[in-house]
DNA sequence: TGGTCTCGTGTAACCGGTGCCACATTCCAA
DNA sequence: TTGGAATGTGGCACCGGTTACACGAGACCA
């Protein structure tokens, strides 16, 4: 029980005088070296517990020319999905004495590139997380790869280096989304598609295809119809397919927000929900438990991707043997809004 | 146009060599320090512009004793209002060279303390912005004080120092929706309260006990219940005061996320809004919006609230003088959740 | 003419750690 | 016994900036 000195705080010579040894030696404890003799070692790590101590972040950086921050890059809108991602790095990092700064940017700007160049090479990141769908971005990766700044990419679709890769394999959920429907009985089923800017579109439309060919169904062209990921966008196409003559008994939404704007049409025009129209999202965002009636929705792993995007952080690039597996399977989270199709009554067409 | 040294980043000493000065006063043109010759300070300037020169933030910090981070701490659950909070404060911090760093807690953790000392400790915050409801936490306040760390509290009532405060009228948010309900006829009015922990319950039950009273109204103890901020305890408090039999034409949620769970309430009983009832949330979260039919709600203006917060930090904290007002009042969103209530048969009590 | 004050600038030490290398010991094989 | 490698530790420069202070030059005043 040494009474600390009093407002200052503890620095590495402190705990070097304590133990008797030079500050050198007490880093190579801090770091981890060999070369230390095991009594010296738990002696320095003792009167290190003891006080608390805790190296500068700053010096320590300065030193080894990197940072201890990790940053988070992203262009998502979906609040919920960004707050789980955080979550899950920060569940990797606190503990290693690694921080996350937050980075929020926009692909479309013209200093985009200039930004994100400032941002990693000023702040020497010792990594940083993209999320889909800047992740997507090939001239940002490049950049990165020239600085030599670690990167990890979250996204939907295998790209070029599995190392650098957490990935969700957004095709088996809207696969198992289009099964559940072939199982109920769905014929004449639609699909809402995101901006083909974002791979998860191509994705989810992908799968989606595949699940229904599983059943000898197909996707028909004229039940493809393209949204925007946006509320309103759902709403629209959803207008447009509900007024329809025959119209289709089931919709598959590239998101869960897009499918509130179809739950949106479909009450609207008096259409009841999951009687005479069944409707899947994509993403289990909050709104799809809260919505009535509840939801059925295809639910990311999105705090396990942030954390596993974290970790591969801290492993050798180079040693791949070592990288963990880093693919997630959706689920698909059944709720309310689906059940077989209403009996049909021929059309007089 | 001199060729950059390959690989090497430019430092301190390359500018002033290439100004033909000492390193000293390049760092006075960079801290803005008197005593510059203003031709030296010109060409100086010239120089690190062409250059896109950037001093190093841990260099810096290290000789400072002091990191170019913020910390956002918080513990609230409201995905949206998050995000927004950290794009004000990135407004803010942008531009200024501070870096936005995101630290979730739990205040109910046996550490949590001991956490948070060595988050501010470490990294030696230039400040930390606090969200609700970690923001009404008096332990804590106490802690950044003890370690002279500059903090800005997000709070929706009134706490003690004014310096240290952006406020939100929430009080104001719920009185006008009181209003508006009176106004529009409803006399059996309903509250459901957050949970008591959360300074934001209190407030909001008083502005809305204020507004009725402008028009004689007051909210009757019978009708007055405890929810705790969530879809199920929204659903579970709505369904109890719409099973009643002389049940409430309006009621008033303390969060959208309550509000929406009485939707689904009044779904499942058949009772159509707003003809029979008119629901009013607070928070307009994008559910909000995306709800069928779409909800009135009270929106505050989070992302001015944050960019404010960050603000206050860069202001002397003795200089109250300066110190810009912090003070905002929600919105009243009108949508269709609202409408006047059905006449009543006289039931036979 | 000299003294003091203000301005403008540079020097040296330092912030709190790490890298590189020297050096002393111990261990083991030849 | 000896030499070379492996082990354990310390010294010093350095990371890229800042503070404290010294110093010279010119302005102003007595």
């Amino acid at each position: 029980m040494h009474a600390p000195k009093s407002g200052k705080r503890l620095t590495i010579i402190d705990i070097a005088q304590m133990a008797g040894v030079s500050k050198k030696t007490v880093s190579r404890v801090i770091n981890q070296a060999p070369y230390v003799n095991e009594r010296t070692r738990a002696r320095i790590e003792a009167i290190i517990a003891e006080h608390g101590y805790e190296p500068d972040p700053q010096a320590r950086g300065l030193a080894f020319r990197r940072s201890f921050l990790v940053g988070l890059i992203h262009d998502n809108p979906n609040s919920q999905y960004m707050e789980n991602l955080q979550l899950g790095i920060l569940d990797a990092l606190v503990g290693r004495g690694y921080e996350l700064v937050i980075r929020p940017c926009d692909r479309r700007s013209p200093s985009f590139l200039d930004d994100m160049r400032t941002f990693v090479g000023r702040l020497r990141l010792a990594g940083v997380v993209l999320a889909p769908s800047v992740s997507e971005d090939e001239s940002l990766i490049k950049l990165l790869s020239a600085a030599e700044c670690p990167y990890v990419r979250v996204a939907c679709a295998p790209l070029d280096k599995p190392a650098h890769l957490v990935l969700s394999h957004d095709a088996r959920g809207a696969a198992a989304a289009a099964r559940r429907l072939a199982q109920l009985g769905h014929r004449r089923i639609a699909y809402i598609s995101g901006p083909p800017l974002f791979r998860s579109s191509h994705e989810r439309r992908a799968g989606f295809t595949e699940g229904l060919a599983e059943y000898g169904l197909e996707l028909a062209p004229e039940l493809t119809v393209p949204g925007a990921y946006t509320y309103e966008s759902g709403l629209a196409r959803g207008r447009d397919l509900l007024l329809r003559t025959d119209r289709p008994t089931a919709i598959f939404a590239g998101n869960d927000e897009m499918a509130s704007g179809v739950y949106s049409a479909a009450h609207e025009l008096g259409i009841r929900i999951p009687e005479e129209l069944s409707i899947i999202g994509f993403d289990d965002a909050p709104i799809a438990s809260r919505i009535w009636p509840a939801m059925t929705s295809v639910r990311l792993p999105v705090r396990d991707m942030g954390r596993m995007a974290a970790e591969k952080l801290f492993v050798a690039p180079q040693d791949s043997s070592e990288a963990p597996s880093a693919e997630f399977t959706p689920t698909l989270i059944e709720r309310q809004s689906t059940a077989p199709p209403a009996v049909i009554k021929p059309s007089r067409s």
